[in-house]
DNA sequence: TAGATTGTTAATCGATTAACAATC
DNA sequence: TAGATTGTTAATCGATTAACAATC
C-alpha cells in the first residue's frame, strides 16, 4: 500500500513486476507469486495498473469499510494514536477514549471525549467497537482484554508488552511490541556489520 | 527476553525448552535449534539455568551496554517514547530532543530540553549518538536521516511510514511502521475467521 | 544408576527463485 | 507481428520438525 499510494501520487499509471521489484527490494517473482495468491491483477506484456491494483489491494485488507476505533489507555502513547489522522482517513475511526485518571476523565482529543474506563461496558452496549487499541499499564492488559472480547470487539491492537492469551478465541491479536522493535535495533547494531 | 523476565519475576530458576515452548508457542524443537545458533546455554537433564539464559540473550542482544539516543520529532509519539521510561531501564538513554516548532524549543521532557532542529549537527559533533529515533513527517524523514547518518550514528529507530534508503549503508534502520501493524489487524480481522 | 533433557543430525515442509509458455 | 510481461510450474533453497545419541 505504500509503495503503491507514491506511485499515485507520483501520476504513475503501471508498474511491472521488475520496476516494484527495484522499488520493494523484493524479486518480482515474489512479487508476481503473492499478488497471485489472492487474484490474477495483471496483464500480460502490460504490467499492473496501479489504481487498480491498489483498489484490489485495499479490498483484501478491508479497507473498504470503516471501522469503530476505541482507545484504552490515555497516556502519551493513547494520544499519540488518538491524534493521527491519518488512521481516520484509512477509516479507522476513533469512537472513544479511557482513561482510570479522574485529571483526564472528561478531557478530549480531537473532539472525542475521555471517559472512565468503568463506562466501558454501558459504552459497549450502546455503540457498536471492531477495534480496541491497548495502551495500557501491563498488569492490567490481561484483564481488560478479557472484559472486551464477551461486547463483539473484533480485533484488538495491542501496544503492551504481553503476549494476550485471550479466553475468547476469535478476536485477533496484533501486537505493536516497541521494545521488541527497539531490541532487534540493538541487535543489529551489534552484529549486522557486514 | 519477555518471558524470561517473567520468569525471573516470579523466581522460576529452570526450564526445559518443552516448558518454554508451551509458554511461547513455539516447538521445542525451534527453541533448542535456535538458541544452539548462539551457543549451548542448556545442560542435559536438566534444561536452561532461567538468569544464565536471561544474561547470555542480553549480552547477544547487546543490553549490557547503553546507548545514547535522540529523539527527532517531539510531537505526541517522540514524547510518548521520549517519556517511557522502560527504555531506559534497559540502557537507552535519551540525551537530546529535537523539533522545529518554536513553541515547544525550550521546554523540556523527563529533564531533557527540547532544541531546535538546527542545532542538530552542534549536538552530534559535542556529543556521540548511537541512535536517533525518527518521529517526524514523512516528507522530511529522508534528508533529515541522511544528515544524521554523517555524524556517527549506528541506528535509525524509524517510526515514518517510509523506506528509508540511505547514502551511507553501514546504519541499522530498524522500521516501527505502525500503520502497516493496523492494516495486518485489518486483514486478520477480516479473512482469519477460523 | 535411571530419568530427563539437551545438542545435533536427518527428514520434512514450505517459501523463494528460476524458467517459460501463454497472451496482451 | 514483435516485444513485453504476466501467470504458473518446476527447481532450489532454507527453515522447521522429528528423532535420538550424548550426557548431566
Amino acid at each position: 500500500m505504500r509503495y503503491l499510494s507514491e506511485l499515485i501520487e507520483n501520476d504513475v499509471v503501471r508498474i511491472s513486476s521488475k520496476e516494484l521489484s527495484d522499488k520493494m527490494g523484493f524479486t518480482a517473482s515474489q512479487i508476481r507469486q503473492d499478488l497471485n495468491n489472492f487474484g490474477g491483477f495483471g496483464q500480460q506484456g502490460y504490467g499492473y495498473n496501479v489504481e487498480h491494483l491498489y483498489s484490489e489491494i485495499s479490498r483484501i485488507i478491508g479497507l473498504e469499510k470503516t471501522y469503530n476505533v476505541i482507545i484504552i489507555g490515555t497516556g502519551n502513547l493513547g494520544q499519540a494514536l488518538g491524534n493521527y489522522v491519518d488512521f481516520e482517513k484509512k477509516g479507522f475511526v476513533v469512537k472513544g477514549l479511557f482513561d482510570v485518571k479522574p485529571e483526564l476523565i472528561g478531557t478530549e482529543v480531537r473532539g472525542v471525549m475521555i471517559r472512565s474506563i468503568d463506562s466501558i461496558e454501558e459504552f459497549l452496549r450502546a455503540q457498536s467497537v471492531d477495534i480496541a487499541v491497548l495502551t495500557i499499564p501491563k498488569n492490567h492488559a490481561i484483564s481488560v482484554a478479557n472484559k472486551l472480547v464477551s461486547y463483539g470487539i473484533k480485533g484488538i491492537w495491542n501496544f503492551t508488552p504481553v503476549d494476550l492469551k485471550l479466553e475468547q478465541q476469535d478476536i485477533v491479536v496484533e501486537n505493536a511490541h516497541l521494545s521488541d522493535s527497539l531490541l532487534t535495533l540493538s541487535y543489529n547494531i551489534n552484529n549486522s556489520k557486514i
